[in-house]
DNA sequence: TAAGATTGAAGACTCAATCTTC
DNA sequence: GAAGATTGAGTCTTCAATCTTA
């Protein structure tokens, strides 16, 4: 008898991750947003007015350089982000978010907040902190993204 | 100034979930097997020699039926099921697993769980209680399925 | 009407490979 | 040689729509 597939961890995170991907799939759909861009917004966000390059937000959104790329050519056509050579580097290039990526960004975060909000509503703040700490933990064992995590990029 | 994306749980969640996937996903692909499929598969060998629906095979892999509709159709091509009509309702196709499918999932979870073990190694054993515990009460407030929940399909 | 199976269209992602710059 | 950006191919997925059966 095989062992039982429904109750191991990876089968467990990936039913909750695919649902909750799902509800912020659609709640974004109204501002044309994919995960990959809306992540990349973000980090932008925080960083602006700085800049960063493609690679680093594949690397901060969780995909390849290669979906991070199209994601930026999405929002570059939209104006919701500026792109310049990098003053050193010659191959590089600097993504910066405008003022109107920094207002949709505003408003798909209130849209996501939402979502976030019901789907942890069943949780106590105590299990709410434990669940940060245990992510935070496997992120950094994953070789991860994770913000100040004495990211030296 | 935005709100700080990085430590939202939906997307701590995401980038843990990703990384974990891809990471299965490579230990799958030497069976030629997707995450669907071996859901399907692992679903129906602790069914067996029970049959599923291909409805309820999407349910219970979180995808949807369209998508289980071809993953089940590569499974059969390759013996791994076999399907035959439902005695009592008509359009309905029940789905039974083969030997040679029981002893792929046998060598496939074997597969996943080296992958499984390594990345819930920083973990202690009370996280490890706590997460799972965590997990299943975001599956049932999700509504999706949980094994031994009452399921009642 | 409702539930299950399926087909077709569109989208996002990984992988592999190429090009450019240091 | 190494790092960053990009293009092309292939695959899995959702969404929308259709067909069938109770």
């Amino acid at each position: 008898v095989p062992e039982d597939f429904g109750r191991r961890l990876p089968y467990m995170m990936r039913m909750v991750s695919n649902a909750l991907s799902l509800q912020l799939e659609r709640a974004l759909r109204q501002f044309s947003l994919t995960h990959a861009q809306l992540a990349a917004l973000a980090h932008l966000g925080l960083e602006s007015p700085g800049a960063l390059s493609g690679a680093e937000l594949g690397h901060r959104a969780g995909v390849t350089a290669q979906s991070m790329s199209a994601a930026i050519a999405s929002l570059l056509e939209r104006g919701l982000v500026v792109r310049a050579p990098h003053p050193t580097h010659g191959r590089r290039l600097d993504v910066q978010i405008t003022a109107s990526g920094l207002e949709l960004l505003d408003r798909a975060q209130a849209a996501t907040k939402a979502v976030e909000v019901r789907a942890l509503a069943p949780l106590s703040p105590d299990q709410h902190r434990e669940l940060r700490a245990i992510l935070r933990q496997m992120m950094i064992a994953m070789d991860v993204y994770l913000p100040d995590s004495a990211d030296v990029r």
